[in-house]
DNA sequence: GAATGTAATTGAAGCGCTTCACAATATACC
DNA sequence: GGTATATTGTGAAGCGCTTCAATTACATTC
């Protein structure tokens, strides 16, 4: 920077304002400096500038699992937020692993980040928040936690969309698939399917616990389903994931004696692309993962510039409805 | 970090001693140092130390598509390296945007990260290494780049694979299915499938471009497929992605004159979640994403501990055949 | 033309660490 | 005991920037 400054002929406290203030710069001065700065190649050292300026502009997010396409969509609502207030973002990816959490939380905030976006592995706790050094903090998809600004989804909102959306075209036996004692999202999925059964006299509420929401779970709930008598089946099943229902619909979709969505309506629940490259593509609650993302920069912006002032929120978004072939024929 | 020295009773540069050579100080002056650091709940500070240092002892990661799990992978293969030598992996998402590309490589080398990982937009050149101030960076997944060492795949090899395991079952009638002129990676698939067919005198090979590679583009070829007259039809598919061969098993698969893989067998490419979820399991080659990511990450590494003495090296790994049910009864 | 105000520029004082020449202390050997 | 050799510990210099009080340049106004 001192060489940018003694061939722009001006000192050296002119080219951090011709960076970082130029309104305070002549239009002349501002270009000579620009002129000497291409010339030289000058890259800026964000370290100096951190340690000068006492916090940097950019962004940590931490991510539970980067596999999981919900996590990068909040990641992109984030960047995008980010993006309009010319803040930068990078990413850490907890890949489902404590110990890296905490070493990439760790990392964040020795590096003195403006501020941390937080998607926690299940079972987080405001003890995340102790040891920090005053970086801000915003929890991601967790809505349990004291002490920071949290946004999530509304989880027993969305259970409630998916059996309200099957009893309305008049299914009235209906199954949940998922193991509530599983994770926290899917007992709060199977507490809304409750209360809008509850809502039709005549509806009633089959729960099967399945070990796990993937494919292969559902493949052999759809073999135990075909296997019943006719009478026994349900006629609308909402599964906890849609991988789940994937499987379901497998099974089945190829079973000759039923039709899906006439004889069994099948609902998911995430929007994965699973839902929509399914031969039958299938009905789900789509979670607004960018949204999520958005919501939870803009609060920490918020709370960055003033600390003080900022009052800890806690923001809890709607799913929705996705109507797809699995429960209606277009 | 003086309030440590001063209640440890020691000198500043001791306490930095304590912290990054630990070796050099005695046994009991670390105790008392790191009793001082928890008491009094220290956070080094990453940017001073990269300013004082020179460089940074953190990698930042450039990934092309953070919604692409091949990516994802490498990442963490990279991150799995770079921890046995306790070096901090971040991640930047360029999201299928230059310009996200250009300025996540910017932020990186202003950080003065010890080196950059960078997964490029197809059409990659050596320009990306311009304007960098002596960052080391390693290419991932491109070979056609000098001036950087670089990590990709053989797809020539993958075609191959995939052709002579259907030539190998007895398939004669082959079919490519995937845009050469699309990307580069599938006119070298494709490529290694002409040289398979070519190996075999009694075989023939078709080429069908589709206009992308989803599921959808593959179920419309399906129509097509099953619309032909028997003998028209191929016996061995080859499709160029997973989600093409998706499509393609789904319709072929519902269509009760054809037997997979009696009748046609289908091969798909990438070893995406799609292929091991589909109700009949898709036979595909796998690309070898984390050994990409850790392969690259030795390679940085040694660049990093070695500027002078380093050359660069152009690693090409090998793609694998997992051999499924779309092409062979179990 | 002097007084006043505003805009532009300067440069020195740190930010919190690493590094390194040097000093102090302990250990080994003759 | 004295000298050489490790082993530890010290503290000042400086990394490349931001910031801010002080200075200078330039326009207005009466």
């Amino acid at each position: 920077m001192e060489d940018v400054a003694k061939r722009a002929g001006v000192a050296l406290g002119t080219v951090s304002n011709v960076i970082n203030r130029p309104q305070k710069v002549s239009r002349s001065t501002i270009e000579k400096v620009q002129r000497a700065i291409s010339e030289l190649g000058f890259v800026p050292n964000r370290a100096a500038r951190a340690l000068a300026a006492g916090t940097s502009n950019t962004i940590g997010v931490v991510i539970a699992d980067l596999s999981n396409s919900f996590f990068v969509d909040m990641a992109r609502g984030a960047e995008s937020v980010a993006a309009e207030s010319s803040i930068n973002v990078v990413l850490a990816n907890t890949d489902m692993r404590r110990s890296k959490q905490a070493s990439n939380l760790d990392l964040f905030r020795q590096e003195r980040m403006a501020g941390i976006l937080l998607a926690p592995l299940p079972g987080a706790d405001s003890s995340l928040l102790t040891g920090r050094n005053g970086t801000p903090l915003v929890f991601l998809n967790d809505a349990a936690i004291e002490g920071a600004c949290t946004v999530s989804v509304d989880n027993e909102h969305g259970g409630y969309l998916a059996a309200t959306h099957l009893l309305a075209i008049g299914r009235r036996r209906l199954l949940f698939a998922g193991d509530p004692a599983q994770a926290v999202p899917i007992a709060d999925r199977l507490r809304g399917v409750e209360r809008a059964v509850r809502e039709v006299v005549d509806a009633s509420l089959e729960v099967i616990r399945t070990p796990e929401v993937q494919a292969e779970n559902g493949r052999t709930l759809g073999f135990d389903i075909a296997s019943r008598p006719t009478s026994e089946r349900p006629d609308g099943i909402i599964a906890a994931a849609d991988l789940l229902a994937l499987g379901l619909v497998q099974i089945l979709g190829s079973d000759p004696s039923i039709r899906i969505p006439e004889d069994i309506a099948i609902t998911g629940y995430d929007n994965n692309r699973a839902a929509w490259e399914s031969l039958v593509p299938i009905t789900t609650i789509a979670q607004p993962g960018e949204q999520i993302g958005a919501v939870a920069m803009a609060l920490l912006l918020e709370e960055i510039r003033d600390p003080e002032g900022h009052e800890h929120a806690h923001s809890v978004l709607e799913p929705t409805l996705v109507v797809r072939a699995s429960t209606q024929r277009t």
